[in-house]
DNA sequence: AAGTTTGATAGACAGTGTCTACAAGGTGAA
DNA sequence: TTCACCTTGTAGACACTGTCTATCAAACTT
């Protein structure tokens, strides 16, 4: 295994046991067990070893969506719509990097691949359901908009802790049940 | 005007011109005039300091909700999404700031008893229009959390340039009326 | 075998938040 | 007044951070 894709496990790990604050340069070289500028050797800096990570987010993202069970268009779309949130919970640590403009490079070839890939993936699932007779008139991707950002939020508010702090929802599932509802009827 | 609010004045004239990476304690220090450490002084640390910047600007979202226009309870809940959508758009370092946790204390007593109050108008108002027969099954505090997650979702993604970066949707409020249109019918 | 490239190291530098020692000025009591 | 005390601000230090540079060893290429 190459000195590159060791140290991005590093990260990826010290990102899910420490959080997004524990993931420096530094840190990272000393958990990987290299001097503090070996990382510098394999990437140009520190966005772009965070960039490697969030990617690493991603690519798991858009196998979940892939991987979704058959069914009808309307229920792979409610299945990803879980999916997404279930990953954020699962992942909050790499879910708030990926979302991070400043720690990572948004110029990054392969992040800006992969990540348009899942949203590609998410557009044209809610064209399918489209095709089914669902808000028929709606630009889709403006659909897929909307909705996407109705799921990020909810990951977003539930992890920043709004949601639960000021008990508004007992599960981050019971309010996007609610959304779900509201968008599919 | 006192010292304390002068380096309030500052943090948030800087923020707003510079960004989140600009408002270093030092950084604030030297654009009020003083020495890097007088800050200290008057907070117990950055995190205290950006968090009396960030309640200002929980009390401007509550300014804007209680500024609302008279109407119908449904119109003023349309025009607290508009108001939302429009204050993270118009001050995009400040909400940004707003729910970075790792910058602010999220125990900070004024921070969180302005943010409640956000919070509890804008559920009120959802509770208001479930009176005259919307969604009336559903919990108020759940579908006020889906609503707001999407609003903050829709913000969220569009600062971030997901939205406009893929050619999602032409403009913010064009995603916002199909968003409005899934839940209010 | 010689030259070149690659990978890693250690040191340095500016910048950060925070702590401590110190000084100047105001306030109130003896 | 004189003294103690408190507040406000300063300057220096410390441990961090990311990044740059010089150096060195090993491996690869020709």
């Amino acid at each position: 295994m190459g000195a590159r894709t060791r140290l991005i496990d590093t990260a990826a790990n010290l990102l899910a046991e420490a959080g997004v604050g524990a993931v420096t340069l530094r840190g990272i070289a000393k958990a990987a067990g290299v001097s503090h500028g070996a990382p510098l050797r394999h990437f140009s800096g520190r966005a772009a070893l965070l960039s490697a990570v969030a990617t690493r987010g991603y690519t798991e993202l858009l196998d979940r969506g892939t991987d979704l069970p058959d069914g009808t268009p309307r229920e792979r779309l409610v299945a990803a719509c879980h999916g997404y949130l279930g990953f954020a919970l699962a992942n909050p640590a790499m879910f708030e990097l990926m979302f991070r403009r400043d720690l990572i490079d948004p110029d990054d070839p392969e992040l800006t691949r992969v990540s348009s890939a899942v949203f590609d993936f998410f557009a044209a699932l809610v064209a399918e359901v489209q095709d089914g007779g669902w808000h028929p008139a709606t630009d889709p991707r403006l659909l897929a908009s909307s909705l996407w950002a109705s799921l990020h939020g909810l990951a977003q508010l539930w992890l920043w802790g709004g949601l639960a702090g000021a008990s508004f929802a007992p599960s981050p599932e019971s309010a996007l049940a609610v959304t779900l509802d509201a968008y599919l009827g």
